[in-house]
DNA sequence: CTGCTAGTAAATAGTTCGAT
DNA sequence: ATCGAACTATTTACTAGCAG
């Protein structure tokens, strides 16, 4: 019904990475972008065998009155509703009262903190839709190299070496989808809010910004390239200039959603192509001119 | 495999057109 | 008047096909 795709900030934090030094805290906050993706992904494929009738609901950011959650799991079955917290941790950690540490002593979210925060908060969006169902929290580690030392019994907790059981439970367990539980995965999505206000972008301008083309397999920079085909002098990986232009026409406007896309400041930003004619030939193939002359630039189709 | 040729598409250059 | 897109013609680089 949805697909998990990687967020607006981590997908600018990736095209800014090779274009611009990162201070070494924004390089730290991207790698946590990275990484909780990363999971996410991987307990997707945990839950894929399970799927046949329960509804899986990635990433799903709500806005009742003025609190946002983000809630990175929800799984739909006809008894109940999991809201899972899922991390990617990695080493050894220990619980302290409410906080959990890393054995350096530094503090990591605790996920049992963001369930105890979310769960009344998805009860009254469940309320407001007219949904009934229970909701079951459960924070989740899918890190296999995770481990927690002084966890007490009974917390509502999935470790790395459970999750095939747990995975084997939930498909014992019957669950048939009605009619009723479609409209309301559906009513879920539709009361989903895009913007998250907890985005922390790094300050960039397009001055500073490396131009060119990035290489999508090894992320370092095309040297040049001749006849249409760019080829990567780094990983060997090979591309047609169409492809590498429009990739790359689709990060200008991620990260400058407000300035117009016209042939010169794409020619520009992509600095290998030579002549703005080959810039030209693909806006006009992927994107619908506006105006003409002086004013005129691209928008999509 | 080499050398030739024709065909194709990119790059280049020069010019026109339209909006500001 | 000026700038950028659009148009046109030409050069350049590569490819496929073919004979020797």
């Amino acid at each position: 019904m949805k697909e998990r795709l990687e967020s607006e900030e981590l997908r600018v934090y990736k095209s800014l990475d090779p274009r611009k030094k990162l201070t070494p805290k924004e390089k730290y906050y991207f790698a946590g972008l990275e990484k909780g993706f990363i999971g996410e992904k991987l307990f997707d494929q945990w839950l894929e065998p399970v799927l046949e009738n329960r509804i899986l609901l990635p990433d799903m950011q709500f806005m009742p009155s003025t609190t946002f959650v983000q809630i990175d799991t929800l799984l739909l079955t006809s008894k109940q509703l999991y809201l899972f917290e899922v991390k990617y941790y990695e080493g050894d950690h220990v619980i302290e009262g409410d906080n959990l540490l890393r054995m350096d002593g530094t503090d990591a979210k605790n996920p049992l903190l963001q369930l105890k925060r979310n769960e009344p908060v998805l009860r009254r969006i469940l309320d407001n839709v007219g949904c009934s169902l229970p909701i079951q929290p459960i924070a989740v580690f899918v890190n296999p190299r995770f481990h927690l030392y002084n966890a007490p019994v009974g917390l509502p907790i999935i470790y790395p070496a459970q999750l095939e059981r747990f995975i084997a439970k939930l498909n014992q367990t019957p669950s048939f989808l009605k009619r009723t539980h479609t409209d309301l995965a559906e009513k879920l999505i539709f009361s989903t809010v895009a913007d998250n206000p907890y985005v922390r972008l790094p300050d960039y301008r397009y001055s500073e910004l490396r131009k060119g083309i990035v290489c999508p397999g090894c992320g370092r920079f095309y040297n040049g390239y001749s006849r249409a085909v760019l080829v990567c002098s780094f990983c060997g990986g090979n591309e047609t200039a169409h492809s590498a232009v429009l990739r790359t026409i689709e990060e200008f406007k991620l990260l400058f959603p407000d300035v117009r896309i016209t042939v010169s400041q794409i020619h520009d930003w992509c600095k290998i192509v030579k002549g703005k004619k080959t810039v030209r030939k693909i806006l006009e193939e992927e994107y619908l001119l506006k105006n003409q002359g002086r004013s005129s630039f691209y928008i999509e189709k």
